[in-house]
This record gives C-alpha cells, sequence and structure tokens, in this order.
DNA sequence: ACGTTTATTGTCATATTTGATAATTTACAC
DNA sequence: GTGTAAATTATCAAATATGACAATAAACGT
C-alpha cells in the first residue's frame, strides 16, 4: 500500500491541544495559531486532519458530549453495583478532585457561553444537563426508594448545581476551603430525603 | 469654556455595549469591531473614552464588581430589615428571574474562563465569591442564630452553588423547570438548619 | 528501485483586528 | 464671529487569523 496512516493518534493529539486551548481562552479565544503551537504541530497540519475552524469546533463539542457521557455512565454503573451507599459514595466521588477533570470542566464552561451565540449548542447542552439531572436522581431513587419522584428530582438538580459550581470555580484557584463547604452541603441535601 | 463633554454618557454607552458582547462571546471573543457595532460609535471613539484593550478589559471587571457588590448589597440591606423569613426571602429573590440579570451572570462566567489565564483577574474573583458566600452566611445567621458557624457557612456555599449554576446555565433556555428545582433545593437546604 | 499513498512542509492571498494619530467638525463662552 | 476644548471622523501601518493549495519528504508493498 502506501505510508501508514497517523491520522487518528493525529486527531486525538489536535483534539486534546483544541480542549487546553479553549479550556484557557475560550472558543473564540482558541485559535489555530494557538492551537498550532499547542500541539506542536503545523497550522497546515491542523487543517489536512479536522478541516476549518467549525469543523474543529464541531469535533471538539461532539468529543466532549462523548467523553461526558462515558465518564458519568462509568460512574452511575460503578455506583449501581454497589449494596448500599450508593448516594454518599457519588458524593465522595464528585467532589474529590482526583477524579476532577479542570480542562473538561472549563471547556463545558466555554462552551455554555459560546451557546449564547450558537442556539444549535445550547440544545445539546441542555440535553446534556437533563441526562446528568436524571442519571444522579435515578441513583438517589435506588437509595431512597420511597421517596417521591419530584423530590428525587429536587434534590438531583441541587447536587448537580453545587457540584458543577464548585468545578467551574476551580479555575480560580484556592478552593479548597469552598469545595469542602460545598461538598457536606451536597451531603446535606441528600439527607434531607427520607431513607 | 468649550464643547460639553459627554464622556460619562459615552463611558456607560460603551461599557453596557462591551458587557453585551462579552456576553456572547466571552472576553477574547468582544473585539473592538463588534464593540463599535454593538455601541454604534466608532472604533476611534472607543479608543478615545476607553483606551486599548486591555483598559477595556479592566474597566470592565471593575464595573462588574462594584455592580455586583451594590446589587447583593441592596438584597443583603433589605433582608436585614425584615423581621422574619430573611432566609426564605433571600431564596425567593436569587431565584426569581425578575431579579436575574442575564448580561451580568454571562459576564461572570466569561471573566471565570478569562481567569485561567489572567492570575489577578483570578484572586479578584475569588474574593468575590468568598464575599458573596459571607453575605449568605450573614443572612442564614440572623435566622439562625443557635447554629454552629461552620454549618452556616457550608449551607452558605451550597445556596450559592446552586443560584450560580442555575444562572450560568440559563443561557441554554429553556431552564424554568431546572430552575424550580434548584430553588426548591436551595430551600431544602435551608431547613436543614436549626431553628 | 519504483509507484503509491500519506505525512509534512512551505507559501500566498485575504480578511480581521488592533494601535496610533491626523484632520475635521461641533458646541459653548466671550 | 472668534477662540477653544471637546467630539467625531478619517486614515494608515502593523500584527494576527484564516483559507487554500502547491511542493516536498517519508514509509510501505511490490
Amino acid at each position: 500500500m502506501a505510508r501508514p496512516s497517523v491520522k487518528a493518534e493525529r486527531t486525538e493529539e489536535i483534539l486534546v491541544a483544541f480542549e487546553h486551548c479553549v479550556a484557557l481562552y475560550g472558543v473564540e479565544g482558541a485559535t489555530l495559531e494557538r492551537l498550532a503551537s499547542q500541539s506542536g504541530l503545523q497550522r497546515s497540519l491542523v487543517r489536512h486532519y479536522m478541516g476549518n475552524r467549525n469543523d474543529l469546533i464541531i469535533a471538539l463539542v461532539n468529543r466532549f458530549l462523548t467523553q461526558s457521557s462515558v465518564t458519568f455512565g462509568e460512574l452511575f454503573n460503578y455506583l449501581e453495583s454497589l449494596n448500599d451507599d450508593q448516594a454518599l459514595t457519588m458524593i465522595e466521588m464528585l467532589f474529590d478532585t482526583s477524579y476532577m477533570n479542570t480542562t473538561q470542566t472549563a471547556v463545558a464552561s466555554a462552551l455554555i457561553i459560546y451557546s449564547g451565540s450558537h442556539l444549535d449548542i445550547a440544545n445539546l447542552l441542555r440535553i446534556w444537563v437533563q441526562d446528568i439531572e436524571n442519571g444522579i436522581a435515578d441513583v438517589l431513587k435506588k437509595a431512597y426508594e420511597n421517596e417521591p419522584n419530584d423530590n428525587l428530582q429536587d434534590v438531583a438538580a441541587g447536587v448537580l448545581g453545587v457540584y458543577f459550581n464548585v468545578d467551574s470555580l476551580e479555575v480560580l484557584g484556592d478552593m479548597g476551603k469552598f469545595r469542602a463547604r460545598s461538598k457536606r452541603s451536597a451531603v446535606r441535601l441528600i439527607k434531607t430525603l427520607s431513607q
């Protein structure tokens, strides 16, 4: 045949670097020049593998959504395997910095801002939020079977909010205390559900 | 003397327009061209009154911080004037869309992302968050005098998180249900405090 | 060694963004 | 109406960002 293709690796490298740029500078600030220097690849190569700027953004959104789906899917599957303490274990994992992915979180924030001028992405992210909220509610349902669904969903929205917030503020630095407080608040919230 | 100065008005117009641009496109996407067309003023005029791009960003940050300080100050002062139900009234106001300022919220999100590459702004915003958290904790303290300070601060962090999160997600549209759930969660959280 | 396919590099034109400053106009006081 | 200070407009150069495509180099099978 011919020279072996490195498309898969390059694509991955480029998207990782693009994530970094978007996390640092926002979607509109993630220029192809920055991407090039961040990835160490020439701008022409980026174009060769990923197409133009818009193609790149679309690829980033898809990557973000699938990665998030995989991560939360694994989390929820693991929790389902537990006999008890699913809810509190979930809090432990959500608020543990060792499980946190700062780049991913910053990308989420950047995409949310980008949604303000791109309604198609806004729709995708709204569903993304709903899915996570539903996932949390499902975990809570297993631990608190007798609680009405509406209450479970309310608490799920609250836990999601506290969790999203503390992660998106992580970039400000020195958030240890605030993170601990947020975590204890999430626990408080869950304990309002009746066993 | 001479032609009357319109510096104050122009400055205000420019900053309002810049807020709009930052809210829609992020800090790095808020170009002077967009600002010019948004404000209806020529780019040269923007420069005349506000200086260069960096001056503009500094002015925006200061404006954001003082506006936020004024808004929350008024809120806390009003709550202080109430005899009881300060805590729940606070929730009513925080989660009422009629009190919400979508532009202001989006600016906050944009500045948080911008903080990732500008540590000086990150420090300002960290203090900004702490101040609001403390303000909420103070309100809670009046309503729940016997509760230990640490508990009050924990709940304050939680309420802040749920509130910040729902406001920053507002841009995704169609967030009525999620907002209602978030609000009920905040109430739940507060009710974990002992009277 | 040769053809083929892909990776990689190089180059160019164009559009956008920004900074800086000159030139002009306007409104007021006298 | 004239001087004056400020507003407004008009340009220019430089830097940056993007798109498109040509040219070269490298790795593989035969």
